[in-house]
DNA sequence: ATTTTGACGACGT
DNA sequence: GACGTCGCCAAAA
């Protein structure tokens, strides 16, 4: 067997990852993933994840802005945005609210384990 | 192998 | 602050 250890997969695991009303950027998954200033390529693997038999939440993922720069890319443009409202996300004029606060960094999650890891 | 693209981000004008 | 350009890297054509 092969190891598809392509950076998409990466990116869908992390994406996976994003709790329930909560959003990330592509920045931020690029810089977790090592390849910080390559957004891009975070949001083309999201156009892959069509191609993928598993549900990934790429209507969590939006830019830098909170803004749904990809409800393009989900079957319509009004897709994306019911999906984040659905969780209870606010979106006004294609941008989410309180962006900042429901911001869900990447990041975080390896301090959050290695704080449990190495508590001791 | 080369070229183009691509759901971004940061900086410059 | 709106618009322009570059940078970044990997995959598809």
């Amino acid at each position: 067997m092969k190891d598809q250890d392509s950076f998409f997969d990466r990116v869908f695991e992390l994406v996976k990852q994003i709790p329930y009303g909560r959003v990330s950027s592509y920045g931020a998954i690029a810089e977790y993933l090592g390849i910080k200033g390559s957004a891009r390529m975070v949001g083309w693997a999201m156009n892959a994840s069509h191609s993928r038999p598993e549900n990934i939440p790429a209507h969590r993922v939006v830019n830098r802005q909170g803004m749904l720069t990809g409800k393009n890319h989900f079957g319509g443009p009004e897709v994306m945005q019911q999906l984040l409202e659905s969780e209870g996300i606010e979106v006004v004029n294609d941008k989410i609210v309180n962006f900042e606060k429901l911001f869900w960094n990447p990041m975080q999650k390896i301090e959050n384990k290695k704080t449990n890891d190495s508590n001791r």
